[in-house]
RNA sequence: GCCCCCAUCGUCUAGUGGCCUAGGACACCACCCUUUCAAGGUGGCGGCACGGGUUCGAAUCCCGUUGGGGGUGCCA
């Protein structure tokens, strides 16, 4: 075991990665990482997810896709918490003796009704003093000293909670077996926890897993308690409601390395003027002492934006990789064995400043690999109806059928040289051409595109087209 | 109910008592560039929740109010 510190990221598996629980993981691995310390991942152990081994494979791969590898050697684990390890049991059994816990036998209703007598809500800690051992049906409760505790955050500073207002809370459940809050402080101790950093939801049960560090006799580790993601009713994330898998925003396309430097800026942001930095900035420069204390709202399309900007920055042999899954998916718009990676390849550089998301790119280039687009209605209508539009239509086709050579430039020159005889400028003289071919008026830049189909299919698609 | 946290443009944020006439980014609007759409460039709109203090001086410190959120189980 390394000796910096040690800081533990325990997710409970739920079918997908929330955007919460990757943040709080990058924020845990990068000051992990810059302090020489260790991310142990630790699995929750849920009664749901023990019948899906996927689920937790799930957390692992989404964890991969933002640049936190299991491989790594700052990387630990994964653990796989039980909730019904005999550690647990014993430390239970040494609270009991120590007198710091006790047992007590009434039920949730008697505890209500005395709440109901008393005027009081909650346990009024009955049973403290009546000396009862273990027996079924029994619940072991932690018995809260006089006093406060003391929380001291890294990001919120001290916080302090008056013991009064803490009941107390149940170790052992009236069937033995332990209660979460428990196993969870039992493992940190074991696992040598230094640094806990989670969401803020945690801290009230803050002073609780202290108390029980100190109760076992451990040093509390180090809290951090970084600000909720909410949505834009100012409502903590929840699945229901909002997109917050991973793992969908992977699926359409978002790039790891935007979706990371989103999810770090909400909450902090790097030191100079820019927030689009490596990952290597951030790990540098990232301090939980510089974390806001207010909840941030996640806004997809802010994420967009970095996710164009890291988009139009990669390499474009990188980006024609990166669209790859998109173009060879059955989710195609096109027949699979029409698609020519050659083609979009031509297509790439002027497709790439145009896409915020990689499932995008299907829908800019599909004219080029559909046998026959379908023509917008519509916007065909309306671009016919233009004077002239039809003329430019049938000489440019004419023109573009006796064209000895087959290049952008010269495409681009013809046309205009069309267009202009019929009084239509640029823009005007090109949008007949590009209903024709691509069946909207909208999409990447005609002349390129047209190169690219090549002179027969162009002609005979603006054959086709003008005779209708 | 009780406990805890939070409060700067619509959103994410910079700001740690004078560099603030409050800076940037996203979004929005306008213009430029332009073969459509983008990208890029220039400019614009827009904020310190409120009330008291402290101080020569407050977005920044203190108190209160209001508003928002979270927690509060024999859930994890």
């Amino acid at each position: 075991m390394s000796s910096g510190p040690r800081f533990r990221f325990a997710p409970s598996p739920t079918g997908f990665f929330h955007v919460g629980g990757a943040r709080t993981a990058l924020y845990n691995w990068a000051v992990a990482k810059r302090l020489g310390g260790t991310f142990v991942l630790r699995v929750e152990d849920t009664d749901e997810a023990r019948n899906r081994p996927e689920w937790t494979e799930g957390i692992i791969d989404a964890l991969a896709w933002i640049g936190i590898h299991d491989d790594d050697p700052a990387f630990e684990g994964p653990y796989f918490q039980s909730h019904y390890a005999e550690a647990h049991l014993a430390a239970a059994q040494r609270l009991f003796q120590a007198g710091a816990a006790y047992y007590c036998d009434l039920t949730s209703e008697q505890i209500q009704e005395r709440a109901k007598a008393s005027g009081a809500s909650g346990y009024d800690g009955y049973s403290r003093n009546r000396g009862l051992g273990p027996a079924p049906g029994r619940v072991l409760r932690f018995r809260v000293p006089e006093g406060a505790s003391t929380v001291h955050d890294l990001v919120r500073g001290d916080v302090v909670f008056e013991h009064p207002a803490i009941e107390d809370f149940v170790l052992l459940r009236g069937n033995g077996t332990p209660m979460f809050l428990l196993a969870n402080v039992v493992d940190d101790i074991e696992m040598q926890i230094s640094h806990v950093v989670r969401a803020e939801e945690h801290l009230p049960n803050t002073p609780k897993q202290q108390l029980l560090w100190q109760a076992l006799g451990h040093q509390p580790p180090v809290w951090a308690h970084v600000p909720l993601l909410v949505n834009e009713q100012r409502k903590k994330l929840s699945k229901r409601r909002d997109k917050v898998a991973v793992e969908q925003y992977r699926d359409e396309g978002y790039l790891a390395p935007a979706m990371v430097n989103y999810l770090m800026t909400l909450g902090w942001s790097p030191p100079g003027d820019q927030e689009i930095v490596p990952w290597s900035a951030i790990e540098r420069d990232f301090r939980l002492e510089d974390v806001n204390h207010s909840p941030a709202f996640f806004d997809v399309k802010k994420l967009a934006a970095f996710n164009g900007e890291y988009i139009r920055m990669l390499p474009v042999d990188d980006f024609i990789a990166a669209c790859e899954p998109f173009l060879q998916s059955a989710d195609a718009p096109w027949p699979p064995e029409r698609f020519d990676p050659a083609k979009f390849a031509a297509m790439a550089s002027v497709v790439q400043s145009r896409a915020t998301t990689l499932s995008e790119v299907p829908g800019l280039v599909d004219f080029i690999f559909l046998a026959d687009p379908v023509l917008d209605e519509q916007a065909w209508q309306k671009t016919i109806s233009t004077p002239g539009a039809k003329e430019v239509l049938v000489e440019t086709t004419e023109a573009y059928r006796q064209l000895p050579h087959w290049e952008a430039a010269v495409l681009k020159d013809t046309l205009e040289a069309v267009g202009e005889q019929h009084g239509l400028k640029k823009g005007k003289a090109q949008a007949p051409i590009r209903v024709a071919i691509t069946g909207r008026t909208v999409g990447p830049p005609l002349f390129e595109a047209l190169e690219v189909l090549g002179q027969q299919e162009v002609v005979r698609r603006l054959t086709k087209v003008a005779e209708a």
